[in-house]
DNA sequence: TTTAATTAAATTGTGTACAATTTAATTAAG
DNA sequence: CTTAATTAAATTGTACACAATTTAATTAAA
């Protein structure tokens, strides 16, 4: 591993490497939060903030899940998620209930008004995109330009 | 820009879109997070948070800077500067002064510790780096996609 | 100039994130 | 079988992040 910190520097100055646009992940962190706030418009008349919002949709892709399994999907703790969890239960979106044969987990099912949310929020992606991009060509390398950096990451 | 829409529903499955991997945000925000995840153990030692940190980086580059144009650097508002720079200065490592000329500023210098503590960073990045990709082929891509993606972003 | 509008920080309130601990349930080991 | 170890949620405590408001200072307008 020394020998790879030899190879960077002799390419790339040490002091360049704390300039703030060099930093890996200062840039991740600033789309993100940055495309996080586009979001907000898309999802109040929703009644959903970012995180509930991927919450469902992790949810209208598998519905009764328990709070673990749902937490390695969304990356998320039973710290995070259990307020949102409940959040989601009182708005009547989802139901939270303890699994009957390990009472350990606690399974989350969607309401038949948190399925028919999935109809309405449809259209947020689209929205979303447009938002961001002037028009659509950027779109598609965009996207797989994120799926692959999301893949090499998971070999964390 | 409904047009646009159509263009994507053309090519694209309506449902899909809501599939959490083909969110845009979602892996930037997941990538974000595991990444912040990685300095805690580098930053631990130099007593600071990845928000502090990317604080100092801002006034290694330029110091000397009032709140505004330190918040415009970092893509943060003075809600969450203010306390943050509240505790660097705390720490010895920042001094906060009104600037005299227009009492409305604060100006936010870098101590003689904050300045020294340069040194002991400089590491940081290449062992970041080093914890993220086991080898360093993949980086200088890396960089160039992300830095690419965060010029599309600052087109918003 | 005296008030009105603007600006920069700070403050307030809400909502995540996550580490660490706690609680309760289940499983494994002796 | 009974205690020990493990596991899943929940809880606790700390630290952002940001919208909205407030405060104080400066500038613009009448």
């Amino acid at each position: 591993m020394h020998d790879n910190i030899e190879n960077i520097n002799d390419t790339v100055n040490k002091d360049d490497f704390l300039k703030l646009d060099n930093q890996l992940c200062f840039s991740l962190y600033v789309c993100s939060k940055e495309i996080i706030k586009k979001y907000k418009p898309l999802l109040d008349p929703l009644g959903l903030t970012y995180t509930s919002y991927i919450t469902l949709l992790a949810l209208w892709e598998e519905d009764n899940i328990n709070v673990k399994d749902l937490g390695k999907k969304l990356y998320l703790d039973s710290g995070t998620l259990t307020p949102i969890l409940k959040k989601l239960e009182a708005a009547n979106l989802v139901t939270r209930t303890r699994c009957v044969t390990d009472e350990r987990n606690v399974n989350i099912s969607l309401t038949k008004e948190g399925m028919e949310l999935k109809e309405k929020a449809l259209s947020v992606p689209n929205e979303l995109i447009c938002s961001i991009f002037k028009d659509n060509e950027n779109f598609s390398s965009g996207i797989d330009l994120l799926n692959s950096l999301h893949r090499l990451m998971e070999t964390f």
